[in-house]
RNA sequence: GCGCCUGUAGCUCAGGGGAUAGAGCGUGCGCCUCCGGAGCGCAAGGUCGCAGGUUCGAAUCCUGCCAGGCGCACCA
């Protein structure tokens, strides 16, 4: 969904060739403001030479509103020069739809839940943890941007056996006991251990306060000890058999490999029974599509999530699982091991700590969900000030520093004549924001924001560099063009949970 | 053995069929009477893991191989 400014410019073209057109921003400046390969896409279907299609289209483009000029480069390429009037609506189209600008692209908008985080309460959140939080709150923002109905939820696995022991290390930690077999240990649990209070509950008020201060904003909280399994197996009966004593759940039925145990033969029922009472749950409550967002270690989960969507009668197709590549912590060098019961990991309130929420989101987000992330501990504490975050945020600062020296001086989106370079390059990447969004919208890839944003501050602060804004001939216009710029570098770092600063 | 993800600059990563593959960090050289120098410019640095295939065109799609991560429970 690109910006109305080239989209009109996108259906002109396609109306007079019958196939679909994309304007995409070609490399190099010799290729013009905006470039497509129409006429070689079309040239198969057509049956006719890319190059005498693409003169079509040039003539086409020649006669259209904004565009300057139009040239047809080898093997078929159509190349376009914009107008100066082009850039003027462009800009105006940004400052009329202010913070909303890319916003609402979404066709049909449903009632989505994203299911992120939810740690066992065993312990206080870890960087693994964050890097869920960052993603799925990220997606959450874009789901709701493009406008979805949005819910996000985290889940405690308050009742299961690991809680039962997290309980019990704690005691023994408490009586200056060693943790039973397997159990937990780290500094935690001794600090736990000289406190009042169940340590489940304690863990789980201390993971809401982290994900707060994480900028996470949870609306449910469930717990599995708050779900009615009883319901669930009931309502999955027509789906059941026993076998060797247990009660199995038919899930190859749904598209699952093989079939899974639902209560075990000695009575006690397993995991999956939880995770049917949770998913019941969540269409009781009306959601129309649920996302999970799990990291890779959980990707065998996909198929029986889904299983238990169809037992119950709903579209397997309604479960989305995200599925994030795990984080790596390296140190000096060498790869860090992480286990949270032998207390030897990075928990997500000492990264904090050491550089902030805006560069650790930044941090876990910039990269693509499907990319393993490494993190050097070291180089993470070391790099703060080199994180590019702030290259951005003080893009964003200084543009706020001169609308406020500006005052109330008048703005306008029309350009007094022709852009310098510096000037059209920051309209045009203005103007890709739309489809940028969209894309990381519909492909779960909020990496894309970060990205793009950097490109915006860069195109940002070469134009400062060469153009002076106040007291310039070409002021109102220049205006409006950091307006304009502060909007959307403001938005891009919004929808990942970044905060946009007037001062640094 | 089967399945999912990954392999692009010294490092961390963008790039989802198009023109001469990009950014940050790191390295080297420049730029502050001036709206915020947390900035700007220039340079060096690449067999896009390997080999085939599809296509007018492949880092991108397909197949095989190599390497790494993760998963294949009546554990959670």
């Amino acid at each position: 969904m690109p910006a109305e400014a080239i989209a009109r410019i996108e259906r002109s073209l396609q109306n007079r060739l019958g196939v679909p057109v994309a304007l995409e921003r070609p490399g190099q400046a010799e290729h013009g403001d905006y470039a497509t390969n129409a006429a070689l896409r079309a040239a198969p279907t057509l049956r006719r030479a890319p190059v005498e299609i693409a003169e079509e289209l040039r003539a086409a483009a020649l006669d259209m509103e904004g565009v300057a000029d139009a040239q047809v480069a080898p093997p078929g390429f159509l190349n376009l020069w914009m107008s100066p009037a082009w850039y003027g609506e462009a800009l105006g189209e940004i400052l009329a739809a202010g913070e909303d600008y890319g916003a609402g692209t979404a066709s049909t908008t449903e009632r989505v839940q994203v299911e992120l985080v939810s740690p066992n309460p065993t312990g206080p959140l870890t960087v693994a943890s964050a890097r869920n939080g960052a993603y799925g709150d990220s997606v959450a923002r874009l789901l709701r941007f493009a406008g979805h109905t949005v819910a996000r939820e985290c889940y405690f696995n308050d009742a299961g056996a690991q809680a039962d022991l997290f309980r019990a290390s704690v005691e023994a930690r408490g009586r200056g006991e060693e943790p039973p077999e397997g159990g937990y240990a780290g500094e935690y649990v001794t600090r736990l251990a000289g406190e009042t209070g169940d340590p489940v509950e304690r863990m789980i008020e201390e993971i809401k306060e982290t994900l707060a201060r994480f900028r996470v904003p949870v609306d449910d909280w469930v717990r599995e000890t708050e779900l009615d399994a009883e319901a669930a197996l009931k309502a999955l009966e027509g789906h059941t058999f026993e076998q060797d004593g247990a009660v199995w759940l038919r899930t190859t039925a749904f598209g699952d490999d093989k079939d899974r145990v639902l209560v075990r033969a000695d009575g006690r029922p397993t995991y999956l029974a939880g995770d049917a009472a949770h998913t019941l749950w969540k269409y009781e409550r009306g959601f129309e599509r649920l996302l999970y967002v799990l990291g890779a270690d959980h990707h065998g989960y996909i198929s029986r999530l889904k299983a238990l969507a169809g037992a119950f009668g709903h579209d397997p197709e309604s479960v989305e699982v995200l599925i994030y590549q795990l984080v790596h912590l390296t140190e000096g060098g060498e790869a860090r091991q992480m286990s949270k019961r032998r207390g030897d990991v990075v928990f997500l309130d000492e990264l904090i700590d050491e550089i902030g929420v805006d560069a650790a989101r930044w941090y876990l987000v910039r990269s693509s969900h499907e990319q393993p992330m490494e993190i050097d501990v070291d180089l993470a504490r070391e790099k703060t000030d080199k994180n590019p975050v702030y290259y951005v945020q003080y893009a964003h600062a200084r543009i706020a520093g001169i609308l406020q020296k500006a005052g109330s001086a008048h703005r306008s989106p029309e350009p007094l004549g022709e852009l310098a370079p510096e000037e059209r390059d920051l309209v045009k990447r203005l103007a890709e924001f739309p489809e940028t969004v969209a894309e990381a919208t519909e492909r779960r890839g909020p990496h894309a924001l970060p990205v793009y944003a950097i490109r915006l501050a860069d195109d940002f602060h070469r134009f400062y560099h060469d153009h002076r804004v106040l007291e310039s001939e070409a002021e109102a216009f220049r205006l409006a063009l950091c307006e304009a710029a502060k909007i959307v570098i403001a938005c891009s770092l919004d929808l990942i949970g970044v905060e946009a600063p007037e001062r640094m």
